[in-house]
RNA sequence: GCUUCCAUAGUGAAAUGGAUAUCACAUAAGUCUUCGAAACUUAGAUCCCGGGUUCAAAUCCCGGUGGAAGCACCA
């Protein structure tokens, strides 16, 4: 039951009446003293039929006649729709009484999966792997919610050159040498003394190490591929590495409410990696250049090359699209290869209708390359949706990527610590001490929600205490609402299947019902764009639209019974839409605050 | 140099091509004093600049200006 569709529908049926076939679109109104909804179609679509918008759309209006709506007719042709109270309160009662609160499923479900998360094995989370569980999480639990089947891979970043340079370090400072000697048991020997610490030290140390010392890069190049190659000891250390690094991630990302169903990672799409790679040499896809094994991804228009003005010039192309390095000069595997074969693992494990992946937007131009190369060799069927959804930076105030005061990079875990200690003092203040789960849930929601309220492609300002305020457009402000409604509904003693009937009377409560009409669309709408900021906003804006009822209204002390029913069913029925609505963004609901 | 993305009150954001550009914070003036003081009213914009398309442009197209990112053997 969507009052727009319906007022579509019979609008529809009005002017087909009179001959006229097109498609009617009611949207809300941006004005809101003049009506609720509005249509701008006999604008769009009255020259067509030689008519004047506002003639059209008189027309329309006379023939309009339906029980609960007021129509009418504004300059130069919007057809203005009132809806009356009866209408309110029935969807009301409706959604008050409906599992899904009056939200339909999607007509055609999908079946997606979700690659999001980010987490490279030997390198601490840290804030930049913060948006994409955020937004990935939210997105997941969006069209779960609506229907569709989805599952989630966090697609560990362990295959890479940075094992290679982690194991090398470990080596030259030590760490190694039991499986260094000859007749080691690989099998059964434990690595000693490394830790997550120990790795966190290592493996940036040998980061800024490979940048000025060419043959210490080589030689983890080589490593890398031993790797890959499974050969001993180093594949051995690696799975260790792997474990330990695993166990962690999993902690950081449960802080975040994120889960995953699979765990897989870059290695795990390995065995497909020579199938991948025979498959473009045997469709004369791939062909060897400076080394490398390479496949021309270029359509027509992209990567001409510009004259050059002098001999030593770089080579530089209009609208370049460089060709996808499938295998490197030393016979190693590049991100990119991985990910096709990546593609291949998942098409053998079902058939996705559509695959999406949450990166920043520096990737665009890898997955522009993966998804190509992915459908030239037709690993990823014709109809399968190949979607790159990436965002921006997360910046301090200072509009630059988020740093600690020394310049250092901030620790995923330190940030969530921050905004743990922040709720925390926020708690004491409302006499709670002590409560570090609570805390987390308000502290880690309130970051959510400040994150998942911008357009996910820009960049935005990480404010912890504007994030964090009780007062305006937060998570907070939204889980306060809750809180209070229970209170309210603990002292009425109004349990969930009590027998309230919702009578929408004074305009504060119309303005109830229409946010709540605002939500519902909003989910539609954010499926549709893969957006989650209009959720946000409307999900604040009805938050905001009781809290005006609850500031003028003494519910409890209300005389009339039939009444006091009434305003306890919009309680029930603002607190069921919003915690629902905050779990589908990933945040906690709290019964206390 | 080439490519992509972005530019909206003091600040941060929003707006299927529609009416008077919306929301939050902050600021200023006033109201309410409560079921949990997180409530209400009012004030503020050259939608970066210049053209074009359209009955209608913050939105689409073209040209500037300014910012961010990427440009084959890292991931």
């Amino acid at each position: 039951m969507d009052l727009r569709e319906i007022l579509q529908e019979k609008i529809e049926k009005v002017i087909e009446r009179l001959g006229i076939q097109e498609k009617v679109v009611v949207s809300f109104s941006n004005r809101p003293e003049l009506c609720d909804y509005q249509t701008n179609f006999a604008l769009i679509c009255a020259k067509k039929y030689n008519l004047k918008p506002f003639e059209l759309a008189e027309k329309v209006c006379n023939n309009l006649k339906e029980e609960g709506y007021k129509f009418s007719v504004a300059m130069p042709g919007f057809i203005n729709i009132n809806v009356e109270n009866s209408v309110l309160s029935e969807y009301a009662n409706f959604v008050l009484k409906d599992d899904r609160l009056g939200v339909q499923k999607v007509a055609h479900p999908r079946k997606i999966l979700i690659d999001y998360g980010g987490a490279n094995v030997a390198k601490e989370l840290h804030v930049g792997h913060l948006r994409s569980p955020i937004i990935g999480e939210a997105l997941k639990r969006l069209y779960r919610f609506l229907g569709d089947y989805v599952v989630s891979d966090t697609h560990l970043g362990d295959w890479g050159l940075q094992m290679g340079l982690t194991i090398l370090q470990l080596k030259e400072d030590g760490y190694l040498d039991e499986f260094f000697n000859e007749n080691a048991d690989y099998e059964n020997i434990k690595l000693k003394n490394v830790t997550l610490d120990t790795l966190n030290e290592e493996y940036p140390k040998a980061s800024k190490r490979k940048d000025i010392d060419e043959n210490f890069k080589k030689l983890a190049d080589t490593y890398t591929l031993y790797v890959q190659q499974k050969k001993e000891p180093y594949f051995s250390i690696y799975k260790q590495i792997r474990e330990l690094s695993v166990e962690e991630i999993k902690k950081n990302y449960s802080m975040l409410n994120a889960y995953f169903d699979y765990w897989y990672g870059e290695s795990d799409a390995d065995k497909y990696i020579d199938e991948t790679i025979k498959l473009f040499v045997d469709k004369g896809l791939a062909y060897e250049s400076d080394g490398a094994l390479v496949v021309n991804i270029a359509k027509e228009g992209e990567h001409i090359p510009i004259p050059k003005k002098s001999e030593d010039e770089v080579q530089r192309y209009k609208n370049p699209m460089p060709p996808a390095i499938l295998k490197k000069y030393n016979g190693g595997v590049l991100y990119v290869t991985t990910e096709i074969a990546t593609i291949m693992m998942r098409n053998k494990m079902d058939n996705f209708d559509e695959i999406i992946y949450l990166t920043d937007n520096r990737q665009g131009n890898h997955f522009v390359q993966a998804f190509r190369c992915a459908k030239l060799a037709g690993i990823s069927p014709e109809n399968q949706v190949l979607k790159h959804i990436s965002f921006g930076t997360m910046n301090g105030k200072d509009g630059k990527p988020f740093k600690t005061r020394s310049g250092e990079t901030v620790k995923l875990k330190d940030v969530v610590n921050m905004l743990v200690e922040k709720a925390s003092e926020k708690l004491k203040e409302n006499g709670i001490e002590n409560d570090r789960e609570l805390a987390r849930k308000i502290g880690v929601g309130a970051m959510k929600f400040g994150d998942l309220s911008n357009i996910i492609s820009k960049d935005y300002v990480f404010d912890i205490d504007k994030f964090l305020s009780f007062d305006g457009k937060t998570g907070p402000y939204i889980q306060y609402t809750i809180a209070r409604i229970n209170s309210i509904l603990d002292k009425a003693n109004v349990k969930e299947n009590c027998n309230l009937k919702i009578d929408i009377v004074s305009e504060e409560e119309k303005e109830i019902v229409l946010a709540l009409l605002k939500l519902n669309s909003a989910y539609g709408v954010s499926y549709e764009d893969y957006s989650l900021n209009l959720i946000c906003s409307s999900t604040f804006d009805l938050a905001k639209a009781f809290s005006t009822l609850y500031n003028n209204t003494k519910i409890l002390s209300e005389k009339s019974e039939e009444r006091k029913k009434s305003l306890l069913g919009i309680c029930l029925l603002v607190k069921k839409c919003l915690s629902n609505a905050l779990t589908v963004l990933g945040i906690d609901v709290v019964e206390k605050m």
